[in-house]
DNA sequence: TATTGTTATACTCTATAACTATA
DNA sequence: TATAGTTATAGAGTATAACAATA
């Protein structure tokens, strides 16, 4: 039986606001368990961004994190200072750098996302079977949700 | 078949990295369909709190967003210069005052609520009876999660 | 004397505008 | 002349310390 594509729209919206609140809640949570409060959300969010897409220019780097590029300026330079992250001539432009996280910046990370994760694995383990299962479903769907 | 109590510890760290990724990523886009730019997210926040819990004092409400009593002291201000909240005396005690939201401080709640699920709805009819039922039990798995 | 809330002041983060170096 | 990045300066937002009113 599908019936989803003919329920009407009412449903949809109750189950919206529920997922979303039930979301930003368990965010919020996941947000409090940061490794390092010597760095800040923006210079950990700016690591983590250069780990993912690779080596960035601080232009580049801006937009992604959607800040200014005087910010992105201050940003880079605190994690340089840190020795979180490397800076090498463009091999091409020579008015242009490209960044990418050190060694340092990158142990960091990976100690960052440990602790989240043991954080929420230590409570999945007081799940049901049922529950884990519904959660390996959802973590796939909320992906594609939050890629649209 | 039930295995995953007997499965290794690094299956639940695995759901736990994917779910991790995935819920803070939905948040963020959630977050970033608010309503009004003009009241910042602190703002929000407050009146948001309030609203859930009923009247609160200033020193009440600042626990519960984790600020310092003095930063609560100019949101609030800032709130009811915009007449979203109202002040009244405490019943027995004359150093304290009651917060609660305006009829126009709800009314903002309730717009903000709106768009964010609306743009969250307009996600789901995407997606097919299988995922929005997976969705629907997941919520509920969640809740119980950010709780914990 | 302890507690609630506010005022005074300083620090952090980000923004816009102006400047330097390179294309 | 246009572009990448930095420096100078200003505006939010929050913190700590000091203060006033009440318990």
């Amino acid at each position: 039986m599908t019936y989803a594509n003919d329920m009407p729209l009412a449903a949809d919206t109750a189950l919206a606001s529920d997922l979303r609140m039930s979301v930003m809640r368990l965010a919020r949570r996941l947000r409090a368990e940061r490794t390092d409060s010597s760095m800040s959300i923006s210079q950990l969010a700016a690591l983590a961004t250069l780990d993912r897409h690779g080596p960035l220019t601080p232009g580049e780097l801006a937009a992604h994190e959607r800040v200014q590029p005087p910010s992105m300026t201050r940003i880079v330079a605190s994690l340089e200072a840190a020795e979180l992250l490397t800076r090498t001539d463009h091999p091409t432009d020579r008015r242009q750098v490209l960044l990418a996280p050190s060694r340092a910046g990158k142990d960091l990370l990976r100690e960052d996302r440990r602790r989240r994760d043991a954080w929420l694995a230590k409570r999945l383990r007081d799940l049901d079977a049922a529950e884990l299962a519904v959660l390996r479903e959802a973590a796939a769907v909320l992906e594609r949700l939050a890629g649209a």
